[in-house]
DNA sequence: CAACCTTTTTGACCTGGATCATAAAAGCGT
DNA sequence: ACGCTTTTATGATCCAGGTCAAAAAGGTTG
């Protein structure tokens, strides 16, 4: 189950696919796919402004969706781990409103749009994923949203670590360390925190042992303490899935 | 083109409904929404961790969206103005994830998702329609994102104002004066701050005279001042619709 | 209209985090 | 391995905004 990144890579609508979807439609989804070959870390995947295209999955590597505020100053939005699809905004306003920019090497694929949908017509099954996908990034930023507003930096960065921790260990990965492919410049500003508040924020995780931290490799020491830490995000009911989008 | 509260009220499919969708689906929509009288302010429409039924629309009034969090402190997620739909995030999760409470004599009418997805099927029109409002309500949530994190009391109060007073004219009200239908409080926990500075900064545009304001009663006197204060939203293309979730 | 309760305003104070500055590490390309 | 650039860490300072407290408006209900 690991080598999900090479098997449906952009398949993986929403995590529990292959079961929900069908053989068949996995089939015209990966016949539609646009597969891109990895690029380097700083490549643009799409700038804010242009048009609208395709919505894309992250295969491996990391992305970043930032915005410019203003005075030209960068402002992280949001990032996306592989598994996880961006550029879904398009889809209301006909042009991206995100610039997107791979954070590490990074593989995506592109579904176009018109594409995508013309298959969904075809399937029940890819329509009901399709809400729930675009529904669960909905929930995301929401709870992105609430543990953020008006709460000090070390919750916001315990709960980002948490969360960030979760999903990269969605494919199967380790669940006790952790390599953030963001500078902790990109991790604070996406908190609406300065990097030195970060950096700092990381010292004192150290100190009290919730993490061991050398440079962007992280090992979690203390998790329940982490947790207590950040701001609970009282989901009722049962776990769920996750996404991200742009 | 004012009576829009009254003719098609759920059916404001994202604001560009009637021409877009066809009369045969608006009645089909019609028929199996379920309109709710009016409701006091205070009054729950749904609880956190009830199962998932409909999403609603607002037909008039005003809904907030809250999460308690953790000490149980009341946090509002978002407000919801008539034209708009909440409980999106239900359908992800089978449950709702917020409570939503009227702010005032509120109405909202349900539209049940099942029934919904069913008329789906047989109206491509309609499908595309909804991927387009949730992705409005994406892009929504990552705007009221980016504008709050990393960003002054002063840039995120004028914010939501000039997004308020957007919201509240869709249906063709007056631009210049608004109503809030919430207290300062409240827009003040939407925005991640105390209710005091919330009241403080009111004040000062008072002083700057960028707005006049008894209660919440508003009337906005330098439209263009309020802009440069708030945080600029470089939405590069077109001008477009807009929406809310829970 | 009076008593009551909620909301808003204002003041005083104090702290969390931004900012500025600088040093120490890491990466990284050659 | 060696510079060079980017990233991280840490110290000093300052101020925006949180917190506590209390008064002043508003609204609501009997």
């Amino acid at each position: 189950m690991q080598d999900q990144s090479e098997v449906s890579p952009c398949l993986a609508l929403d995590a529990a696919t292959p079961e929900v979807l069908g053989d068949d439609v996995i089939e015209r989804l990966r016949a539609i796919a646009v597969q891109h070959g990895a690029v380097a870390a700083g490549t643009r995947i799409f700038r804010a402004g242009e048009p609208f295209r395709a919505i894309y999955g992250v295969r491996i590597g990391a992305i970043k969706a930032i915005r410019y505020d203003g005075t030209g100053e960068e402002q992280v939005v949001a990032f996306h781990l592989p598994g996880e699809f961006f550029g879904l905004t398009g889809i209301h306003s006909d042009h991206y409103v995100n610039t997107t920019v791979a954070l590490e090497r990074t593989a995506v694929c592109g579904l176009p749009y018109q594409r995508l949908f013309h298959v969904a017509n075809e399937h029940p099954r890819l329509r009901r994923q399709l809400m729930r996908l675009m529904s669960g990034v909905i929930l995301t930023e929401q709870d992105q949203y609430a543990a953020m507003a008006g709460h000090t930096a070390d919750a916001r960065l315990a709960f980002l670590l948490l969360d960030l921790r979760e999903r990269m260990s969605r494919g199967g990965a380790p669940q006790d360390r952790l390599r953030l492919p963001m500078t902790r410049a990109e991790l604070g500003s996406s908190a609406g925190l300065a990097p030195e508040t970060t950096s700092r924020v990381f010292q004192q995780f150290r100190r009290r042992e919730l993490i061991e931290a050398s440079g962007r490799n992280i090992r979690f020491l203390d998790l329940a303490g982490l947790r207590r830490l950040a701001v609970p995000l009282t989901h009722p009911g049962h776990g769920t899935g996750r996404t991200t989008a742009a």
